[in-house]
DNA sequence: ATATAAATGATTGACGCCTATCATTTTTCT
DNA sequence: AGAAAAATGATAGGCGTCAATCATTTATAT
């Protein structure tokens, strides 16, 4: 069962034949006790880029310190936000350490295939998180769709016209990223088919940075007059906000933005935008453990139902814990 | 560190200090192997009320399938829906067999106060799903906040109004259920502050049945000329589907239902709905599931996100298995 | 045919922890 | 004071599994 090698074809069979008959289940606890077996596991996720991942970080925290019982220790490993050079540096090193699993918030670049097969072939089960890595080099990705992430956007910005015309604005950080063009993608898409009288205005470019976003977003906004609706597909939210607080809005208007943190929070309670799209870090988290344990374990995969990012009006925010 | 019993305060001291100084930890798994521990889980769902259950059930078996290396083992068992009387003999017959926790589809009356206590004392540990038990009787509720999902049905319906008046019709099951209760309080309470040009009509009681439903809706609609929403916080859903593929619907409208199964899903890739509410009964059962062998083990509880059920339009829907 | 290597099968301690048992000390009662 | 009881502490298997070792059979080369 444990494919020691050196063993006759049909001794192999006669242990499946009764591993068969008697419905024997290996108890992996104590396999992976007798084998000294532990679960090292490592994050990779990008430093201080926004907020999110720091929400992401405490929630990791958090799991280390209840799965500490179950022979799991986890490292968090920082990497320089989206440096495709830093995180490839950040792999290698990975190899300094002996892995069980590691979970990365990745990038979709060849570049990163070699330092990954190098760590796979060292027996480290390898999964992505929120942002895929090229799809060999991992067992699974963990993260949502983030097409379908845009078309409900947009689906809901449509709602809120009722049937009137608009003017969408769209900013996103890059258009470099995926996750941002996946997600332009899908809202484009859903108005051109469903909801022909808005108009979709050019992409706004704010590298994800509150000071260029609010800058643009007010020009845009006094460019265009009568702007019903704003989706930002990227982080930076901080500037629109702001750009938002002083302007006077009329109806129909819709502002629509991603990820749960301190501003979006305040802005949807207090009603400066509509809906927050939050991918739910701590989900994500829970899952990539979950699947990296049973990969550890050559357990088969567990169920994992698609990952639903969370639609937050203002009426359904999760309790804060202080 | 067992509470053995008889063990002279001194010498616990002791132990607990070393236990500090070196940071150990119990190794759970080795534990439960040594007092030959397993967990004999049981699932208390309602019989065939709605299709919603039978997701439940078949997710379970999946995870069933899963836990069994971990020496989980889980019955499921059926209970005549909503019937506080089957449900208080289905809680004593569990006394039968010995269970080491259980997941209960409860309702909240005193009637079952005493068998629950008696389980508990058998050492049973007892978590409630998607509907509570008594606060006293149970470890933890595992489901959503229904206030919130009714809240943000309001916002939701409010904001496809767009600013304009409107007139929401509103279906429940029974308004003795608390979790359809909670809906339409939480519904009617966001309307009434925040969308005052939206009519909130008497609750259409249903009884979840389809057929009743139909006929109700179809009254109504004939009655109130010019309805721009309709809000269902209970089942029976494909009454009111067969309903409004039959008539014509004028902007602004929008019809917001719970619960994701076959007709909802038709419904909403068809346009015939265009938002439905869904409570994840999959990550339901993995938290209760991981509410559970924490109790059992006695571990920390384990980090566990508040619950936000899915906010489906036609364009996040999950794929679908075959 | 014999020596040697390869293939295969069976056996023996751990792994970390707990329960049951046994050994020792302290307390209580007569 | 002596005996019995209670309190406390220490010890030995064993839970289900696996890796390392040892024992045996079969194939290969000389």
């Amino acid at each position: 069962m444990n494919q020691r090698g050196n063993v006759a074809q049909k001794s192999v069979l006669k242990v499946n034949d009764a591993v068969q008959q008697l419905g024997y289940v290996r108890n992996v606890a104590a396999a992976n006790l007798s084998r000294k077996r532990t679960h090292r596991l490592a994050f990779l996720i990008p430093r201080r880029s926004n907020v999110f991942f720091a929400r992401m970080h405490e929630h990791i925290d958090m799991a280390a310190l209840h799965l500490k019982f179950a022979q799991v220790s986890i490292d968090v490993i920082k990497v320089d936000a989206f440096e495709l050079n830093a995180l490839e540096r950040a792999i290698q090193n990975l190899t300094q350490t002996h892995y069980d699993g590691i979970a990365i918030v990745g990038l979709n670049s060849k570049q990163l295939l070699k330092p990954l097969s190098a760590l796979q072939a060292r027996g480290t089960h390898i999964v992505s998180l929120v942002s895929d890595l090229p799809q060999s080099c991992r067992s699974h990705y963990v993260g949502i769709d983030n097409n379908k992430a845009g078309r409900s956007a947009a689906r809901l910005t449509g709602m809120a016209h009722a049937g009137l015309a608009g003017r969408v604005l769209i900013a996103a950080g890059s258009l470099d990223a995926s996750d941002h063009l996946d997600r332009l993608e899908g809202f484009r898409s859903v108005i051109e088919q469903d909801f022909p009288n808005i108009d979709v205005l050019d992409v706004i470019e704010t590298g994800d940075q509150p000071t260029l976003m609010r800058q643009l977003m007010t020009d845009a906004w006094d460019k265009h007059d009568q702007i019903s609706a704003i989706y930002n597909v990227g982080a930076g939210n901080e500037g629109l906000i702001d750009m938002l607080r002083t302007v006077e809005r009329r109806q129909p208007f819709c502002c629509i933005v991603h990820e749960l943190i301190e501003p979006t929070r305040r802005a949807l309670e207090d009603g400066t935008i509509d809906v927050v799209i939050d991918q739910r870090p701590e989900i994500e988290v829970d899952r990539a453990l979950t699947r990296l344990k049973a990969l550890i374990d050559d357990t088969p995969a567990p169920p994992s139902p698609e990952l639903i990012p969370a639609v937050y009006v203002r009426d359904n925010l999760p309790a804060e814990f202080i």
